[in-house]
DNA sequence: CTTAGCACTCAGTGCCCAAGAGTGCTAATA
DNA sequence: TATTAGCACTCTTGGGCACTGAGTGCTAAG
C-alpha cells in the first residue's frame, strides 16, 4: 500500500488519538491537536481518501473517523516504530523486577500476572508442551501390594509422577534395580527421547519387567499430557477497565472463553510455531468467541522447549506498549528458564 | 420470630416467586398465582406487616415487595425443607456422574466445575491445608554437585518436592542410606507429624547429615505451604447469567475479587471450622468486596484432613437447590478422598 | 377480620425538540 | 492544481413532557 508521507501521518494521528481517547476523531479536533499546518477541510479530504482505501470508517454520517481493522493492521505493520523508546521502556520494565520463580507453575502464574499488570489487559501464559531439561532419575515407590507410583525427575528439578496398578508382584528391591537400570539407559535424554527409547525397549525386550516397562511407558506419555499445556490467565478483571466492554454481553462471551481454557489453548498453540511477536487484530483472531479482541502473542523458549505467552485486550489497545511488554516478558522468561537449564546441564 | 402460619406462607410465596422471576411481587400477582383464598387487599395488609418486621421491602412506592436479607435468612432457617425432595435431587446428581479424579489438583478443578455446572453459579474449592495420607517415602536426587531435589511421597500417591542447595558434598550413596533411615523413622506418620519429628531429630542429633536434615525439615515446611490452600474457581462466567449483575461495576468488583485469590482464600478458611453447610447472605458475607453476593459453603474431609468448597452467586439464588448441590458435592468429594485414603492404608 | 374501592405514587416508555459535532460539496483562492 | 472557506445537511445525544400501568395505603362497608 503506497500512501504518501502526509497521508500516513494523518492516519497515524487518527489512530494514535483514537487509541488514546476512544472517541471518533473529527477533522477540526485533528487540525487543532496536531501540527499539520493544514485546515480541517483538507484533513477532511484526506480522511475521506483514507476511508475510501478502507483504513478508516464512519460510525454514522455526523461522526468522526475510527480506524478499521485494516487501519490497525497498517498502523502496526508500517507506522509504529520501536527502536527509539525501546530502551527507556526496557529499563522501566526492569525496575518492575518481577518473577521470583521457584516452582515452574508458580513462575508461569507470576508471568501471567506480570503481563496483566504492565499491559493493563489480560495476560496468558501457556506452559511448555515439553518439560525443560533432560531425564535424570526414575523412582518407583510401592504403595500397596500392586500399586506403584512412578516418578520422573529431570535435571532441572521438575518432578512428574503417575500412580499405576500392576498385575504382578514386584518387590521394592526389584523395583530399585530396575530403576537403576533405566537411569543408566535414559540419562541425559529429553523426555521426548525417553518416551521413544522406552518404546524401543518395549519392542526388543522379552524380559520379566515387561509389564512394568509398559506401564512406565504409558506413564511417561500421560504424565506429559497432563502437565504440559497448562494455561495461566492473569488479571482477567482488567477487561472491565476498558469502556469497549461496557456491554455485558461482550464481557460474558469473553469470560466464557476464559472458562473454556481448552479452546484458548488450541488457539495459542497454533501461533506457537511462529517467531517473534505476532498481533491478531479483531476478527483476524481465529478464535471467534473472543472477536472484538486483539491478541498480542510471543514465544519463550529454553533449549528446544517452547511455550507461548501473550496479552488479550480490546482492539483499541496501546499496541506499541503492549508489544514491548510481551516482547520483554518473553525474553525474561526465556532467560530465567535458560538459567535453570544451564544449572542443570552444568554438572 | 413468631409468625403465624398464614404469614409464613405468604413470606415463602413472595420469596419463592422473587427467586424465580427476579422482579418485585405485587399483591395482585401473588393472589392470582398462589392459592391463598385471600384477596389482594388482605395480602397487602400481610405484606405491609412483613415489611414492618423487616422481612420485605419496597424499592419505591409503586413497586411490589422484595425480600430483605433478613427475609432470606428467615427463609433459609425456617421456611425451606429438604427432606421430601432430597432423594430425587440426589439421584439426579448421581446421574451427572462426574469427577474422574486422577491427580488431586485435577480432582479439585473438576469439583469446582461440577459445582458451577449444577448450581449455575460460580464454584470454588479450596484444596486441603494438609495433604492426605501418611508419609511413605523420601527420596533425594542429586542434580548438580550440591543441588539436591527432595521428594516426599505419601501412601496415597501424593508427591511433594523441593529443590535445595547443599553446602557439603554428599554422595548419592550416602543420600540413599539417609533416605532409608528416614523412611523407617517416619513411615505411617502424617506430614504434620513428620515435620514435628524432623524438628525433634534436628535437636537431638549431632550427626553428619545435620545440614541435610535441616534442609529436609525446611523443605517439608515449604512444600506444604506451597501446595496447600490452592483455590480452584469454576464457571466464573456463570455470573453473567444473572440479571442482578447486568451492572458492569458490580461485575468488575466481583472479578477483581476472583483475581485476588488470596483474600478469597482467607475468607473461606475462616468458615472451614464449622460443620455442615453454611449460608452467607449478602452483607453477612465478611468479604466486603463481593457484597451483593451470597455464599453457600461446606466442608469435605478425608481422615482428619479438611477442605472447603462452595458456591458464590447473587443474593437471589435458588438456595434450596444450591444447598443440596453443595451438600452433595462435599459428600462426594469426601467419599472419593476417603477411598484413596483407604487404598493407601489397606496394605 | 376481610374485602372492595379509590386516590395517589412512581418507574418506564415514547415522542419531540434543540444543541452540537461532523461531514460532503461547491466555489473561491493562492 | 491543491488548499481553504463556507454552508447545508445528517445524525447522535440529552432534556423535557405526557401518558401508562402496576402497585400501594387508606377508608369504609360487609
Amino acid at each position: 500500500m503506497d500512501l504518501n508521507e502526509r497521508t500516513k501521518k494523518v492516519l497515524q494521528a487518527v489512530i494514535d488519538s483514537y487509541i488514546q481517547t476512544g472517541s471518533p476523531i473529527g477533522s477540526t479536533v485533528l487540525a487543532k491537536s496536531y501540527d499539520f499546518s493544514l485546515s480541517s477541510a483538507t484533513l477532511r479530504n484526506i480522511m475521506a481518501e483514507l476511508e475510501e482505501l478502507g483504513f478508516l470508517m464512519h460510525p454514522h454520517t455526523s461522526a468522526g473517523r475510527v480506524p478499521t481493522e485494516k487501519g490497525y493492521r497498517y498502523y502496526i505493520d508500517s507506522l509504529i516504530s520501536f527502536d527509539r523508546e525501546a530502551q527507556g521502556i526496557t529499563e522501566q520494565l526492569d525496575q518492575a523486577s518481577p518473577l521470583q520463580g521457584g516452582d515452574l507453575h508458580h513462575l508461569m502464574e507470576e508471568a501471567s500476572q506480570f503481563l496483566a499488570k504492565l499491559s493493563r489487559h489480560t495476560g496468558v501464559v501457556v506452559a511448555p508442551a515439553e518439560p525443560e531439561g533432560t531425564f535424570k532419575h526414575i523412582e518407583f515407590v510401592r504403595l500397596r501390594g500392586n500399586q506403584v507410583l512412578i516418578i520422573f525427575v529431570t535435571n532441572t528439578g521438575t518432578v512428574l509422577n503417575k500412580l499405576v496398578d500392576l498385575d504382578e508382584q514386584i518387590t521394592q528391591h526389584e523395583l530399585a534395580s530396575f530403576s537403576g537400570y533405566l537411569d543408566e539407559e535414559l540419562e541425559r535424554h529429553t523426555l521426548a527421547e525417553v518416551r521413544q527409547r522406552l518404546l524401543e525397549k518395549l519392542r526388543e525386550e522379552k524380559a520379566s519387567f515387561m509389564r512394568l516397562l509398559e506401564q512406565t511407558y504409558r506413564a511417561s506419555q500421560e504424565v506429559q499430557e497432563r502437565d504440559s499445556d497448562k494455561l495461566f490467565i492473569g488479571g482477567a478483571s482488567q477487561m472491565f477497565e476498558t469502556p469497549e466492554f461496557a456491554d455485558v454481553e461482550k464481557m460474558r462471551s469473553l469470560f466464557r472463553a476464559f472458562d473454556d481454557k481448552y479452546k484458548l489453548l488450541k488457539l495459542l498453540d497454533k501461533t506457537s510455531k511462529a517467531e517473534g511477536i505476532k498481533v491478531f487484530i479483531g476478527s483476524e483472531n481465529p478464535f471467534f468467541e473472543i472477536q472484538g479482541c486483539s491478541l498480542v502473542v510471543g514465544n519463550y523458549q529454553a533449549g528446544n522447549v517452547v511455550g507461548t505467552l501473550g496479552v488479550i485486550g480490546p482492539v483499541r489497545m496501546q499496541y506499541k506498549q503492549v508489544i514491548q511488554v510481551v516482547d520483554y516478558t518473553s525474553r525474561l522468561l526465556s532467560r530465567i528458564l535458560d538459567e535453570r537449564l544451564q544449572r542443570g546441564i552444568e554438572r
